[in-house]
DNA sequence: GCACTAAACGGAGACAGTCCCCGGTTATCT
DNA sequence: AGATAACCGGGGACTGTCTCCGTTTAGTGC
């Protein structure tokens, strides 16, 4: 990249800080969670938070990219486990599960799927859409997924699903049947 | 109900000048518009705003209840111009057509679905659970619709539909064919 | 018409959050 | 050690929320 020179000491710190400041923050309070706070739990200045973060979006990212990634590795982990078609399931479930459970976290997996989103080009992003990408096509593949879907387009359904699983219970006691309602559709 | 004394004039005046202009800045801004900016617009004063509405959801629930009632409403008109499976799809449609243009109504649809909500209990949200209630019910007794699914998840659903079409492009172009995606199952 | 009173008004102000700016500090290189 | 580029951090302007309370006004009885 543009890293000529490795970050200084102090400014490496202070990006950690802020980091795990974050994290913990967006999870308590969700995505809206007072960025002065943060800056102030790290113990590092408003200043320093804004200029290591411009935005809010791109403080939620850092946070969380590692937990994304996580969910992304996870999609092969299950395709090794099983059956194409089984494994888009649990790995959409998991998915959805992690989008309730991190308070701050959907927000950020909406924004990657979002047409026109500046989030969408940028790593998780894209290796999100690259873990479905390839459950997408082997469950295509074997026959149990429509051929016609995008991988975009389940991640965008598995958002959907979440949010009504929030609707119901807040806690995503209702994922599962609602990722079913949507896979084996809604006639009899 | 307790209204023993009818509003005063100017109050009444004001009340509706309010709900005007709050329609107008949801609709510009979305959910989160200024409250003191609706009051400016209104010609009134913040402390009136408030004394009329305590909250943002109350002010957003007034400004938007006929509208509510008017999609509840579409539900038995439907019912008679349809077979009740096609009726409950198309009346979902339009809900969801809703729900994403007019900005500042997904949230208020929201939580009219949401477990332990307020808003669960009033009046719009009952309208809407009500009107869902028929047309589920009926595509129940035709045998299109599955025997296991309360009204109120269909709205969930609906509302995760809503969802995953705004990510899509904002502008719900993608509704009918998430809906249908829903209803069919993601499978062959 | 007029005076009275309860209801309603409205805007000042306390508070919280966002974000930028810039004087001062510090790590790093020579 | 000294130079310097990078970095720090908090003060402050701004916007939004929400309350309090002195002032105004609609409605009522005479």
């Amino acid at each position: 990249m543009s890293q000529v020179r490795p970050m200084r000491a102090d400014a490496r710190r202070n990006y950690e800080r802020l980091l795990k400041a974050a994290a913990v923050a967006f999870a308590e309070h969700g995505e809206n969670a007072s960025l002065d706070d943060i800056a102030k739990r790290a113990g590092v200045g408003s200043g320093t938070l804004y200029r290591h973060f411009p935005t809010r979006q791109a403080l939620l990212e850092a946070a969380y990219v590692d937990r994304i990634e996580a969910i992304a590795a996870r999609a092969d982990e299950l395709a090794k486990e099983l059956p194409p078609g089984e494994a888009l399931v649990e790995w959409l479930n998991e998915l959805c599960a992690g989008t309730i459970q991190v308070r701050g976290m959907k927000a950020l997996l909406g924004s990657a799927v979002t047409d026109g989103s500046s989030l969408a080009v940028t790593a998780c992003g894209t290796s999100m859409k690259e873990a479905a990408g390839r459950l997408v096509e082997a469950a295509q593949r074997e026959g149990t997924l429509r051929e016609d879907l995008e991988p975009i387009e389940v991640l965008r359904l598995a958002h959907g699903v979440a949010t009504a699983s929030e609707l119901a219970d807040g806690r995503g006691e209702h994922i599962r049947r609602y990722l079913s309602l949507l896979t084996d559709g809604l006639r009899p």
